[in-house]
DNA sequence: ATGAAAGCGCTAACAG
DNA sequence: CTGTTAGCGCTTTCAT
């Protein structure tokens, strides 16, 4: 009752021409054994009897599978969707099929999905980190089975697999720096955990920009947590209950901000006037929401076509290619807050 | 090189246990025919190795693959990244493994995603159509073959497939039959392709709202196009250029709202004072936006989870499971437009 | 209870 | 140029 049309095989064609399955196996590929007039008929009843190869049987034959493993920690977030698309699209260029599994931010399950794409044997992983993964001993044991790896945006440095990011430090600098000369002095850090690239890489920035500008941030002006609106929400929670309020605060991700913007709105506290915002990320619909955030627009697509780029170089075993981080630069995105310093807040500290 | 440890075969397991590999093969799946202590002893053998069966060389055999197909249009969209969300969620507690394409909104590909999808064995598929789809002669192809299909969102009725979607013709009535109760009486439609299934339901439900009250729309505040952001902001100018607006637009989608809001704040027009807007969908920025847009939302995850659901009934032939349309009830979601009519437009016709 | 044989559809190696 | 032989790793008869 299924597949009531039994798929045609080589053997099929084999039989109707009365040659053997290897010649038409042969003349499919344009070996150059076959004679002209051979592949030509060959070609002919193919397309006669729309003869699709087994794309299974060819992948346990031959030692790669044009297949690469694409792994998320989600994929409901403004970032990764876009560096998802992108690198389906590059995939889908190169004749490359994703198989992408997502560990929604648990990384016991990125551990099985990883595993799981190994056993499929995918000629090469692509991976974005959950924000809880510590260990990375099954990253250690795919690059011990010798499968290509690259890590995107959320990376683990120092395995010896590349690492595509963001200009995370950079970035952060920048962004501070610029609030700097706005005539911001009192900083707030609403960051992500420090066991992970970007929560830590960016906060390194804010630091340096402060540092070099012998400013020291209130120490109860700094949170960390996790990457998503709610611990935006819950951070700045926080805050508030602890009584006094930085000038302005960096925001490790645009999902944070937003909880940010949530709990201030909540708690009548006005955003840019009374608290400035500024935060690493932006969203397509920024400039619709009000007040829109000052931050780091980060080339989503090109991280992802890159890190797809690199992989296939990788797995192809290119010459001019090494293991090695590349951190793509990013830009401000000016936009509603941070502005300029509004108010003297001589009652800070 | 490549592949340093060749992985453990069942044969490399029989050959270490003296028995044959079939028997391995059994034990491992629990088949009665094996005694315990073979059983415990190569249940042991297999942990120790970290023995993971070849899932290629399984789906070779086997008749199922435990593999659904999912084509998508793109996945940068609000709507679709959370069904797909959904899906991967629900696929993976099932322990399916979902293989997606993205068909680029480009009929054609989605075509070509359809039958390579095909030949790799999936049990199902699980598609929501291009804006651009007008021939379904590769879904009927599908169901020729056998292979159980279900439409989401997007869907092709009529062809024997199960479709599931929003309730669009029952939301779009709701929404517009709230602005009347509000007041409004001079409606536009900036809508989608009549030839896609919710661009015709939700056009569909505009006019019954309309005609139950005896309102008829002035026929040149009525455009068709894509279901994008930028589709809404050419409509959006055309309108203005025709020089007479409506006092409020549906608007067929979330973004196509957000391109009609880009566009009259360029010709500044002000949303909702001069200008209403509602439409079908929301997305997780609206509380953010300014004015933030009423309108449906949509139960995307129940979309995708009863699509995946219904699928999988469908490959295992359930008994109580009919081919069928499912449309999953919609909310209206007020917000700041849409209020209350504010003007008496007299200057209208 | 256990295993030998056969085959899924394809490709690589080696003959003729 | 074409075909035969083997085998990828697994599962399903069918004997023993």
């Amino acid at each position: 009752m299924k597949q009531s049309k039994k798929s045609v095989t080589l053997q099929d064609m084999a039989d109707r021409l009365g040659i053997s399955k290897v010649s038409v196996s042969k003349a499919l590929r344009g070996h150059t054994d076959i004679g002209e007039t051979t592949r030509q008929k060959v070609l002919a009843l193919a397309a006669e009897l729309g003869y699709r190869p087994n794309p299974i049987a060819q992948k346990l034959t031959a030692k790669h599978t044009r297949t690469i493993g694409l792994v998320v920690p989600k994929i409901a977030h403004h970032f990764l969707t876009r560096a998802i698309d992108a690198i389906y699209r590059a995939a889908n260029e190169e004749n490359y099929e994703i198989i992408m599994m997502v560990s929604e931010e648990d990384a016991a399950l990125e551990k099985t999905h990883v595993q799981t794409l190994l056993s499929m044997r995918v000629d090469g992983l692509l991976i974005s980190v959950t924000e809880q993964t510590r260990d990375p001993e099954i990253f250690q044991q795919v690059i011990a089975h010798n499968t290509p790896l690259v890590f995107f945006d959320r990376v683990i440095p120092g395995l010896g697999a590349s690492c595509i990011t963001s200009a995370d430090e950079a970035g952060a600098t920048l962004l501070v720096n610029c609030a700097i000369e706005k005539g911001y002095r009192h900083f707030g850090h609403i960051g992500g955990y420090q066991s992970v690239s970007i929560g830590k890489q960016r906060y390194k920035g804010f630091n340096k920009a402060l540092s070099i500008h012998n400013i020291s941030p209130h120490p109860d002006h700094i949170l960390f947590g996790g990457f998503s609106r709610r611990d935006g929400y819950k951070a700045m929670s926080e805050l508030i209950k602890q009584g006094s309020l930085p000038e302005i605060i960096f925001a490790v991700t645009y999902p944070v901000a937003l909880g940010i913007l949530a709990c201030a709105r909540e708690n009548e506290i006005s955003i840019p006037e009374e608290l400035d915002l500024v935060c690493f990320g932006s969203s397509d619909y920024n400039d619709f929401i009000s007040p829109s955030i000052t931050g780091i627009t980060q080339p989503a697509a090109e991280i992802g076509e890159l890190a797809l780029a690199h992989l296939l170089k990788l797995i192809r075993g290119d010459e001019d290619v090494s293991i090695g981080d590349i951190a793509v630069p990013v830009q401000i995105n000016h936009a509603e807050t941070c502005i300029h310093k509004t108010s003297s807040r001589s009652d800070l500290d």
